[in-house]
DNA sequence: GCGTTACGAGTCTGACCCGTATCGTATTTC
DNA sequence: GAAATACGATACGGGTCAGACTCGTAACGC
């Protein structure tokens, strides 16, 4: 992003905040509604903006810079557990699994398989929003096991994964359509916590 | 596909057999090479498959029919559980997602995740290719309650999630950068059958 | 050999897009 | 009010691609 710096002091006419927005809000449009990332063109993101190209070209070097931004403001704040139960907090972050609090991203996200595979950039960008969202889980996990709630031999990078991964490919392939979404995080929580094993 | 039909007898040179398969290994090739799906062109697989176009829009009605064939080409064979050990099945079905015969198909498949949820055509392909897999595993799933090795009460539908989508979001997404994916169906089906909480 | 169909290669029109430039106008500082 | 910079709109040259078409040639049935 090149607006808002701590500029000391410019002559002419500033920038305006309304056309940022707008540019930034028309790509995020876009993309949620069916738009893929590399069909996204600059001058439908201008028309849909109410916005010359110009203005557009003014603030980023090309789409790829732009979308940087855009997604960025997608991610979104990350859910809070609780603290007081390790089964409900861990219901709480597998729900919040591609589900941010713009509903676009839920769109959005499917989009963006191809491009972390394939761009070291994207693949960086996905990683900086994910991380943090694994931390979390990963505290919580380890609560559990200093609390004792948890057996303490657990692989908790596997653990993650196991959470993640059936909310993950739910939301993001519709994987079994026939599994009920909303359901979904407390029965894998449960499933996870209990095992399937005959005991 | 129009080719090859019980054709009663037609004059005339008949259709290439070499030009459909080129034809098709290009577009497998073009995919796996990077190209995403909607940057794929017909000229550039024309020109790969050392063809004319004429020769492409001849058999097909345009990139999207020449898509769903040379998608389907990609499946290839299911893994055969043993039938010995359930857990040895189950691993074996965990490390088969996403490893196809073809080893183009670990390259395409992200690509495939945006068509998947714009296009009811690309979203029954999908379907078509993982129910069959999904069944193989459900199979396995209730041997095991019958054989006792598995609990009765278990949510098999989730279970199969809960198999499936670590490996899936690993294998597609590169979620956890620090997680080894040679071992990982070895390690996940341990966890899923032992669960996770203290007892 | 003749009609028919396919072949690879190439051409052509019409879209669409990129990134830059140039309009006339609006908004700011000095 | 003058200089500077922004604005939306539009035009431009250069590029890629879809699809339909045209070549001259090749392979088949009769």
């Amino acid at each position: 992003m090149t607006s808002t710096a701590d500029a000391p002091r410019s002559p002419g006419r500033p920038r305006s905040i309304r056309a940022d927005e707008a540019i930034i809000e028309a790509t995020l449009d876009l993309l949620a509604e069916g738009s893929t990332i590399e069909a996204l063109s600059i001058e439908a993101i201008a028309t849909r903006a109410g916005v010359g190209k110009a203005t557009i070209y003014r603030r980023w070097a090309g789409k790829d810079a732009l979308l940087l931004d855009a997604l960025r403001r997608l991610k979104g704040v990350m859910a809070q557990p609780a603290g007081h139960s390790v089964r409900d907090d861990l219901v709480l972050l597998v729900g919040a699994i591609g589900k941010n609090v713009d509903p676009r991203a839920a769109k959005i996200m499917p989009c963006l398989a191809p491009a972390v595979n394939r761009s070291a950039d994207q693949f960086q960008l996905y990683q900086n929003i994910i991380s943090p969202r694994r931390q979390l889980m990963r505290e919580v996990l380890r609560r559990g096991i200093d609390e004792g709630v948890l057996r303490a031999d657990i692989d908790v990078e596997v653990t993650m994964a196991l959470l993640t991964g059936p909310m993950l490919i739910q939301r993001v392939l519709q994987w079994n359509p026939d599994l009920d979404e909303q359901s979904l995080p407390e029965r894998v929580v449960d499933a996870v916590l209990a095992g399937i094993q005959a005991r």
